[in-house]
DNA sequence: TATTAATTAGTAATGATTACTATTAATTAT
DNA sequence: ATAATTAATAGTAATCATTACTAATTAATA
């Protein structure tokens, strides 16, 4: 992977972040740094960035977005502001699932949905 | 929410299933007793069922899939043939992103992803 | 049986994402 | 430093899932 100037600014701007963005913020972000970017740059870039393991896509109902930490963690998101917020929660189900269903378990994806302190 | 053939007839479709199928899979399925049903009712259906509480929607990465499993649970998703299978754990979270977020938890959205026992 | 309003088929529109292509530009060998 | 090579880009068209729209149909009801 060769160097360009674009993608130097997606990784900032997602670096600049921790509000896991779409991409289309992502590609509105940029244009105040590159005006004439194109969408697909962005989308190409993303998804380049993503398997080199430099940003993680989460799967937010029907749109990805984009998230600078890579860490294994979890997911708060917020029914009232669709806020998304990290954190780490304390679990072990791969003995489980192996012992029952005989299934490999390499990652969970694990999101809890309800309100946040802003808006109680 | 009075009555129609078409409901009734994706209503039988998602009962025949647990494959969590898509709206388009429904969508052909159905054309086997109506063939000139529309994908927008389909569509349109399945919205309404849900809000009913008689399915359940389940977001797989960018696509829609419906459930006639309403009872909360969780799901095991293969790498390899994509399947979705259901499955349910013991865990409480509630209290403890109370505690550490002051989030208030209505629901856990989990997925297990890795190998089937189908593909070890 | 006539009336009313929910539901439909068919089609157009939307929104997110990907594909395509000619041009540009970062690297590499000269 | 310059030319050759090829990855990356801008711009645009295409795709896929989903939603919106509208005139016609049909289930419920008075």
């Amino acid at each position: 992977m060769r160097y360009s100037r674009q993608r130097e600014v997606i990784m900032n701007v997602i670096h600049s972040t921790s509000t896991h963005p779409t991409a289309d913020w992502v590609y509105k972000k940029t244009q105040q740094y590159i005006p004439n970017i194109s969408l697909g740059t962005v989308y190409r870039n993303l998804k380049q960035l993503e398997s080199d393991g430099i940003i993680a896509t989460i799967h937010d109902g029907l749109v990805a977005r984009y998230d600078c930490n890579v860490e294994k963690h979890d997911h708060l998101k917020c029914k009232v502001c669709g806020s998304l917020t990290d954190l780490k929660l304390d679990y072990d189900f791969k003995s489980t699932v192996k012992r029952k269903f005989n299934f490999n378990a390499d990652e969970v994806d694990l999101t809890i949905i309800g309100t946040c302190s802003k808006h109680i």
